[in-house]
DNA sequence: GCCCTATTATGACTCGGGTCATAGCACGGC
DNA sequence: GCCGTGCTATGACCCGAGTCATAATAGGGC
């Protein structure tokens, strides 16, 4: 959790709660609030003109996101949206700023949790720069196994969809869905019903 | 600036001279170090295996890199390379966050860093993530525009060679190149004696 | 059980970006 | 001026990822 929920109550945070498919902010508009998941799943997206969706990012119970746009006063570059039923604690920006001032232990925080979707940001970026779809894919794989404990090969099951991935990685589904085949021929990941152990 | 020189040498920085080409960490060793540009531009990239360098960024003076991973412990997922004749104050991880603790106020400025540069890595990222040459190039170009005062059309010379933008982008020279002139002929871009004008 | 929908799967075809080869151009060093 | 190097430019060819069509399978709601 980036900063507990008593701090964030007592500095006048508010609990929302969003069904699956609400959006909570959208792309272009201004940044008003720190947001903290208290349950559920909220996805940070992209909507291109044609339709297609690009996933930026997927937070999880205890994430932050939205903050980073206090800092630096820009319109919000995605669109946050609830993939299921959430829980979301919503701080406005003075407020969010003035508890920051009043509890600078709470900054060690909050750069942790900037730096970690930093280095997300990182390994997506140089994953999906490149042209091939197994690059890409190993890029979310990678990414997702180094934040479990577990480390042995084959034993973390990917809790996304094809459809996800593709979605994550720019590429198309059936592209995604051909190139796990082969990476599991490849035997750089198991495939056992239907789900991808890495 | 993110933190004034004042504050840094205060903390027990050293300046450090880099020349060209020089490496100032790797990819996959520990970080140690906050590091800030004085004088001239550094390049975080990666390098694959068949030789080719995909560009993650390129700071310039007044700009901090490698700080990210002090926060949260990973080895670092890219190279930094000084890219002319570079001045450099390197101020160690004990002594850098013992300065935040003492200065809570200068993590503001820190916050404020690691934000801008999250920002830049959500638009490469999408950018990047389209299968459109041009796309991923309009990627560089807005965000670069975006941290200019003169919003006019066509008023900035991007600073960049095709190959460069190329390694921005994942994509070949020739792609970037001939890209680049489709994109002058939609009137996109000017191009005036090789440089782009955008 | 039955239906609806999301997900996974597979094939045929197209097109565009990578690769390789070659060349023209600009600038700095001497 | 002359040379070398880095940058820009252009053409020919190939391969592989997108697109479209179609279908099998799984899972949830009732």
């Amino acid at each position: 959790m980036v900063i507990s929920e008593k701090f964030l109550d007592a500095a006048g945070a508010e609990i929302k709660e969003y069904y699956h498919g609400e959006l909570i902010f959208s792309e272009g508009s201004a940044p008003l609030y720190y947001y903290q998941v208290v349950r559920g799943k909220v996805k940070l997206s992209n909507l291109h003109k044609d339709g297609k969706e690009f996933l930026q990012n997927i937070m999880s119970e205890g994430q932050a996101f939205g903050d980073a746009l206090l800092f630096n006063n820009k319109p919000y570059p995605m669109d946050a949206v609830a993939m299921e039923h959430c829980v979301i604690m919503r701080l406005c920006k003075n407020n969010f700023l003035s508890m920051l001032q009043l509890y600078p232990q709470l900054y060690a925080s909050v750069c942790k949790s900037l730096s970690d979707r930093l280095y997300y940001q990182y390994i997506m970026l140089q994953a999906n720069s490149s042209q091939n779809p197994a690059e890409r894919i190993m890029g979310v794989l990678e990414y997702l196994k180094s934040s479990q404990s577990n480390q042995d090969p084959f034993s973390f099951k990917i809790p996304l969809t094809r459809q996800q991935l593709a979605n994550l990685t720019g590429i198309c589904v059936e592209t995604a869905i051909r190139t796990i085949k082969i990476m599991e021929k490849k035997h750089l990941v198991i495939i056992r019903d239907r789900k991808i152990f890495f």
